[in-house]
DNA sequence: TTGCATGCAAAGCATTTGCACACAT
DNA sequence: ATGTGTGCAAATGCTTTGCATGCAA
């Protein structure tokens, strides 16, 4: 990620180091508070207005991106080069966000999208139910 | 609509009912900015609290539905009793919430809850491009 | 050296809440 | 008559912005 902003002539700043780190060694999506407080557990955080900056950055230039789930904040997760992508589920009991891919549901998308024969640029897929510990 | 509030036990007032009216003869979803404008264009509209506090009882009791688009601001489109819905196609160019349906991807769905082995009890959809008037 | 990056504090928005009054039942 | 619904204004919470300073190139 850190070569991408480079070879867009971008400094490397404390900031971005941190967050970017950070956020490559997720397997799920943060909200901007989460990544403040796992910064600040380093002893090393950023000021919360960098931290957004940075996450505008990231989604800018498709290093990372922006997952809202309805609870008032936005969340972001690194966003693969290949392509590759997962959504997500929101348990309604306890909040818990659970990732899973889907190719049948990739396929009916992509029907989706020559049916509509709009130019369709992404999709964002969210379900709501009960995880196995609240179920 | 009335009914099932008036079923609930639920009073009618000035504010729920001038909303409700408005929601149920649109064809899409509306923020609730829109919602504000739209009744203060006939001259009488709720407080912005009493706004929120309708839909917030509509959306409680399945009446209506939260629609949320990543710009910061909810929408809320009547929900029909049938379970008929429908989802959103956002344009990166404009702005504009654009409806469609599509029984295979609800089909894709399907299978991927019985795979997922949990109880999903809804799902939001949202595709990003580009409208007819902007590709 | 020269801007771009960062931090802090203040500002912005959408949404929620507290409280007193009005009105539906 | 009574308690629910409403409006206003203040409070909240996330996010953005202004501005002065610091640091990467």
């Amino acid at each position: 990620m850190h070569e991408v902003l480079a070879g867009a002539g971008l400094k490397r700043g404390g900031a971005r180091e941190r967050v970017i780190d950070l956020l490559a060694a997720q397997p799920c999506a943060l909200s901007a508070t989460e990544i403040e407080d796992a910064l600040r557990a380093t002893g090393r955080s950023p000021g919360r207005a960098s931290i957004y900056r940075v996450l505008d950055l990231l989604v800018e230039h498709d290093l990372a991106e922006r997952v809202e789930v309805g609870d008032g904040q936005a969340r972001f997760e690194r966003q693969h080069p290949s392509g590759e992508h997962h959504h997500h589920l929101v348990c309604e009991g306890c909040g818990r966000l659970i990732a899973f891919d889907d190719p049948g549901l990739e396929r009916a998308i992509g029907k989706l999208s020559d049916r509509l024969g709009m130019r369709i640029s992404g999709h964002d897929i969210l379900l709501r139910g009960a995880c196995e510990r609240c179920a």
